[in-house]
DNA sequence: TTTTAGCACTCTCGATGAGCGAGTGCTAAA
DNA sequence: TTTAGCACTCGCTCATCGAGAGTGCTAAAA
């Protein structure tokens, strides 16, 4: 697998990190005098070449400089990248900016966001901490109107829903309080899969009501997150590959794509473990509309609690080193938001 | 004001239609043959000649045709635009996807800002239905965890805020409902500025809770609403003049402003009276950021209940007809969804 | 007085082609 | 195995140029 001298490594590594910074192809000669490298441009031109062969580099024309390939991108990250970490006085304000916003699931997703498209100068994307199995913690039923009731489901993991119920008769605030207590002294902790099983034991209302918070929390179930934050749309723009505005609209489709935004979210990043950081570099051969894309993605949260997935979104040649660090550092933060725990 | 005579509105609305399809600048001989009026272009040419010295029309360059200025647009939709109105089968198709999604303000969000930015063809925004004095009408403290409580405000108007709290001594269920039994008996109906007033009756835990609530209920009240949804950005860059990406960024940093978008929707839109549609063309001289797009803004729901704002973000060169048309039905149709699901 | 035909003029746009230069691959020497 | 040298390739930039669309002006026609 490994079949790469060091010396290629190098220059591997060196291409994709001019590359990275520049755009531009990177001739031998560049690469030498721009590295202050003590062998000859010829030298690396055959290295080059070699590299080509392998299927890491590829060049735009003939007579153009070496391009890294997705593969070449792919061996990158996962071999050549050095790991860094943000410098600590950025975690310190970025700390301190969570621990502001500590009360306000709102006000995180929105500052995660924030601080994931501004460190990695790329788009992010953010879904609410989300149980993996609703289970029932408490229910509220209030009198807004003669005929109608707002539905308050709180769930395991702090995941609210509310919805607006319409009745066929009127009822007073004192009995919609008796069949949500009813409710939940029966159902507390109950998960989606058990809560059905207590109907037998209630009057017609409050069987209503039941089917209506099961249909709630199979919806909850079945949809990774309601919501999906977004940020820093306009950083992509800036990539020149994203100059003329058509690749720039494929880009886009997928962050209006609800639908595949989701099954993107669901399908790569539940197979990761929470703390690790998911890359997907040109789609990865499954999502067709992310071919000229890159993410990296993180879990977060705790399992069996809740969790919540973030990332960033960018062009295939985007800053790999500091979109992770930026992910993974958020990634744990958000979880130890979750957790309750979040320290100074 | 107007100054123009009947012919000369004919030419200038041709203009503005032919130029708002296919973006191009529009020549006396197109516009004749197009259209088969039966003037010669000669004709044509003073005409265009003399809108140009009125300054509704300009010429990119000496030996093109004219393009339409920004009060050439304000003109045309002040005076000339024939006012159409969405087909009653598209009216139909949206009552009916608003009807199915009626129980869930989320869904409805989503669905307006995805039907507007449909027949628009345009990008669209949304921000939830706000009430315009935040009043309390129920609040619930939930125990999540020994030293965590979710506390769940709910507003008259259908506004749910959630918070959760840090206690510095575990407490049970049960007194935080009794807590939260009290405060209810005590601040139903209140607002912001009445709810102070009680806390001379309450007890120590009582009264943080009540000063949470009221620093809650202010930040409501100080911001035009939370989330704005936003759909069909995609839309926006399929038009030619931000084919390149820097005009494109420049129009897309508005959507991104959270701060300048309220100001923007507070500002505008406040003056109008709900049912009235706002229409702001390149800016208006105030937005400087706004300076290449044009929005059609309107206020929905019910004064003293709850309003929001919606509308539609395009190029200059927008389908004004359309947009308005599109953007009046919706306000609409949220507004009846608003008094039907949410009237006291 | 208003409209129109005619015409010279202007200016953008697209195609064509030359020259430049960065970069390559190959060969032969170190 | 590395390197110097060299011929070659090919995209990029720039200038040129003709075509075409559109204009404004003038003078005749209505």
């Amino acid at each position: 697998m490994d079949e790469l001298t060091e010396r290629q490594k190098l220059i591997l590594a060196l291409v994709i990190r001019y590359y990275i910074e520049y755009a531009l192809p990177v001739g031998s000669n560049l690469l030498v005098e721009q590295f202050g490298l003590d062998i000859s441009s010829a030298t690396v031109r055959n290295e080059m070449a070699s590299l080509a062969e392998t299927g890491y580099l590829t060049q735009p024309h003939t007579s153009a400089g070496r391009v890294p390939t997705e593969e070449g991108y792919r061996y990158f990250v996962r071999q050549l990248m050095v790991h860094t970490d943000l410098p600590d006085q950025t975690k310190r304000m970025i700390t301190h900016q969570f621990y502001q916003a500590r009360h306000d699931v709102d006000q995180w997703m929105r500052l995660a966001a924030s601080v994931l498209a501004h460190y990695s100068k790329a788009a992010s994307l953010v879904t609410a901490p989300h149980p993996e199995e609703a289970r029932l913690k408490h229910l509220e039923l209030i009198s807004t109107r003669e005929y109608q009731v707002l539905m308050v489901l709180v769930l395991v993991g702090g995941d609210v829903r509310q919805q607006f119920l319409a009745l066929a008769e009127p009822l007073p605030q004192e009995r919609l309080s008796a069949v949500a207590e009813r409710i939940n002294s029966l159902c507390r902790g109950l998960g989606v899969a058990d809560i059905l099983r207590v109907e037998a034991q209630l009057a017609p209302l409050e069987k209503d009501i039941l089917r209506i918070i099961y249909a709630e929390m199979e919806r909850s179930d079945s949809m990774l997150a309601g919501e999906i934050y977004h940020d820093g749309l306009t950083n992509v723009l800036a990539e020149p590959e994203f100059a003329e505005s058509e690749s720039a609209r494929r880009a886009f489709r997928v962050l209006e794509e609800r639908a595949l935004l989701h099954d993107l979210l669901s399908r790569t990043v539940m197979t990761t473990d929470v703390g690790g950081v998911q890359v997907l570099i040109g789609g990865d051969d499954t999502w067709d509309d992310l071919r000229e894309c890159s993410m990296v993605l993180a879990r977060y949260g705790s399992p069996g609690l809740a969790t919540g997935t973030l990332g960033v979104l960018g062009p295939i040649r985007m800053a790999y080193a500091r979109s992770i660090s930026t992910v993974r550092f958020v990634a744990d933060l958000m979880s130890n938001l979750v957790l309750g725990t979040l320290a100074e």
